[in-house]
DNA sequence: CTGTTAGCGCATTCAT
DNA sequence: ATGAATGCGCTAACAG
């Protein structure tokens, strides 16, 4: 039992192939009554065409543009590098990666990239500032036909056509739940160190996390908020400047980068490793933190699932096919020292 | 800037398309110096291979035989409909997916199934149990030319190609070292119903359990490891049996299935979200216990990603392919009620 | 509106 | 050991 090609399907319904193709592909010129004909046809024969031969014929590679922040967050860089991997991969499934730095925490100065770029690809998958010039860039790009899929930071107002990342809001949850379980019963405060409150991840995190502390352990305090801008050295600061303001802290939640900045001053506290710390994205500093002990969870987001993620669901859209929402879902990771990958 | 063929690299070495063919793709009957100018030329022209048209061209389809274990168990049924899924995805990939169900709990049984399956297919995926029939039966398929990985459940000792599927002793640890945090600093008993030690995976699930709890929580004591064979009822007795000869009773792990019966038990004795419960697998029960706190934590496979996975690495093995071994990674994952898929 | 035809890049005969 | 020729299943350009 060999599978049915769409010259069986066009036999099977009286048509030629070429017939049979505009049919089943849905473009012009065929009367309603012959493509009902060949649409019988194929599923009588159960036909499933053959992606390889199409892929073959249509020769057409896609040009797909990935939007990254200049500088050297490691993350980012982690991600970054998760997009050259997904580029070697994607090379053999027709579609060309490129990869930009811009530096998107300028909205205007990103907007303007993006409209400079927007003709020369046919999917962006853009990590963006929630900026109303931005916003109208992206939903430019769109009304100029190019998918749009936004990744790590959402611009969920824009029209863009998805987005690959997390539910930042749960996963600020998640870390509220297992700090706020990790103290148990300690009497104390804790406190949160933000990289900037304007970063609309940062704030999503920051609620859900002070709204499951909340439920899990209602008697803890939270300190005010401390920004750190994602430095190391101002979380440093910020995370001396909680400690001294409050001597009964029990936990600290980091929502951002600059994680090194608030170990070193746990560490020169005397602190690491009895304040339950909390914080995101697993890179070499917070395994290592993880394993010492001076970090208790980590909330994670895998870089290298979100760049194969955002390459697929573009490819998807191209060639109009539906996107598997299972195996697109970003999944919130909990690292503890014991499950590392 | 088009990409380069196979046929631009045939004339920049000055031999044929068959020729350059044979040479690339390490088939005999090429002198060793013309091989050299080939993948000379090949390499200076950045040459990458069309993997739709060599799939057009050689137009095999290969057979991959998935073997699960009969019986109703939430996981394995999870499993089942990730493989039918995995299929229809793979029909497009050119590999024929069948999913067989066997008693794979009865060594002999499942060894003699195998050697009846093994000329129908090219690969298998197998959720073996460590039995020697079993071991035997694999290395046979092997020897005979057939890709083999172990699913869910390993025979390391055999010759199979690649496992997928949880490092347990790794996930007994995650457990053991979640459940001690959250008892935090509670004095008490540590209850364990596994469902056989006879299975490789529960026994190396509840020694990781062991050693990560008598590290994070030297406090705790850890009662004497009952048997509830994934089974509702039987897992009721031994958790009503537990919370009987332990009074202090402060977390329970439960190994296996049969988790429904211990939340029965814990609800009886108004015990439920006072003990710290901590158990594997996602399933509608564990989530719904996990949404009402009865459970703290779940450790996490992904069946999805598991069927997924196994479908690529048959299919890498049998296009002589590498594997990516980060994509190919089964992460052990924890749940909370806050980052529930 | 529908049919004919020429490739797409590669694997694979069959010659030489 | 090497080359020429054929076709995989489909798309797209062109003809009618």
């Amino acid at each position: 039992m060999t599978r049915r090609t769409l010259e069986d399907v066009a036999r099977a319904a009286g048509v030629s192939l070429a017939t049979a193709d505009r049919a089943l592909n849905g473009r012009a010129g065929v009367r309603e009554q012959t493509r009902r004909k060949i649409e019988n046809a194929a599923q009588r024969l159960c036909y499933r065409p053959d992606r390889a031969a199409a892929a073959l014929a249509r020769g057409q590679r896609w040009r797909f543009c990935f939007v990254l922040p200049a500088g050297d967050n490691v993350f980012m860089n982690q991600l970054a590098e998760a997009v050259r991997e997904t580029a070697a991969w994607m090379a053999e499934e027709r579609a060309d990666i490129e990869l930009v730095h811009v530096d998107v925490f300028d909205g205007p100065v990103l907007a303007r990239e993006l409209a400079r770029l927007g003709p020369r690809y046919d999917g962006f998958a853009i990590v963006a500032l929630d900026h109303p010039a931005v916003r109208e860039a992206i939903d430019a790009l769109v009304a100029d036909g190019r998918y749009v899929v936004t990744l790590v930071s959402d611009v969920p107002t824009s029209r863009r056509h998805h987005y690959v990342g997390l539910a930042n809001f749960a996963a600020g949850r998640t870390a509220g739940t297992l700090l706020g379980r990790f103290v148990g019963a300690r009497l104390g405060t804790v406190g949160v160190i933000a990289g900037s409150l304007a970063l609309r991840d940062h704030a999503e995190r920051l609620a859900g996390f002070v709204q499951a502390l909340s439920e899990v352990a209602p008697h803890l305090d939270v300190a005010a908020t401390r920004e750190g801008r994602d430095d190391r050295e101002r979380t440093q600061e910020a995370t001396e400047d909680l400690l001294g303001a409050h001597p009964g802290l029990v936990g600290l939640y980091v929502i951002g980068a600059g994680k090194r900045g608030a170990v070193a001053a746990l560490e020169i506290a005397r602190r690491a490793g009895d304040i339950i710390f909390v914080a995101h994205e697993l890179t070499p500093d917070t395994r290592r933190f993880l394993l010492s002990g001076t970090m208790a969870a980590v909330v994670n987001q895998d870089a290298g699932h979100e760049a194969r993620s955002a390459a697929r669901v573009l490819l998807a859209y191209c060639e109009d096919r539906a996107i598997n929402a299972a195996q697109e879902r970003i999944r919130i990771d909990v690292f503890v020292k014991d499950n590392l990958p």
